[in-house]
DNA sequence: GTAGAAGTTCTACGTGAAGTAGAATACTGA
DNA sequence: TCAGTATTCTACTTCACGTAGAACTTCTAC
């Protein structure tokens, strides 16, 4: 799904944060830090678009961007990913126990007893 | 740290299974379906070295190839990694504790309670 | 001690993803 | 219809990865 791009990243987070469905100029507004032409932008977009991190909607003349899942969601299906890429799912999640903290620990432990 | 390299994966997959260092020869040789030259695996492992997936020592005038981590601990590491790349870790867990199988919850619990 | 085999390093090319954006085109409101 | 805005097309650059030949190093058997 999101790979290593920054600036891909970078565009999905702003959507993230947004409640709203944004416009490409929009987006390229609101990106920290850097002055990037709207073209560029709209590439982005189309690009995580096809890989369905994204849809857009016609507004108007325009289009409006928004994330397909939350960033929580799509953290998950990527911890999950990683998960069905390997055999032994059991001693990986053991692992994975095993590197996690207190509090991550009471996470798991709420989210398995509220099932 | 594993990216999406296919030949990366398979020379991964060969020091992972063996439970021995090996031979660049021999990991070659251990790839299956693939008739490659030695070089392409000396180069897939200097990479794979150098991103510390392997490790290498010499033996006699070869040098001996080796996983750093278990597979499981590897990707143990990259669902860490996916984790901590988030700001709301508590719901990203609820997230994925959501889309797990039963038989997963039950090797989260017995990681859980084994701690 | 030297030649050949085995191993390694250096270097390089092709491909595809991602960052970047200009030019051309389409659409909309006045 | 025209100016402005948005989109699509296209293209260039860089970097990761797959791939491997050429050259260099180092044993080892004779």
């Amino acid at each position: 799904m999101l790979g290593r791009g920054e600036l891909e990243r970078a565009v999905a987070e702003v959507l993230w944060d947004s409640p709203e469905p944004m416009s490409a100029r929009a987006v390229a507004d609101s990106l920290p830090g850097r002055e990037l032409a709207v073209t560029t932008v709209l590439t982005v977009l189309a690009r995580l678009e096809s890989k369905g991190i994204v849809t857009r909607t016609r507004d108007g003349r325009a289009h409006a961007y928004q994330a397909t899942a939350s960033r929580e969601q799509h953290t998950a299906d990527l911890m999950r990913q990683v998960l069905d890429g390997v055999g032994d799912r059991d001693a990986v999640l053991s692992r994975f126990v095993g590197t996690a903290s207190e509090d991550e620990i009471a996470a798991l432990r709420r989210a398995i007893d509220g099932r």
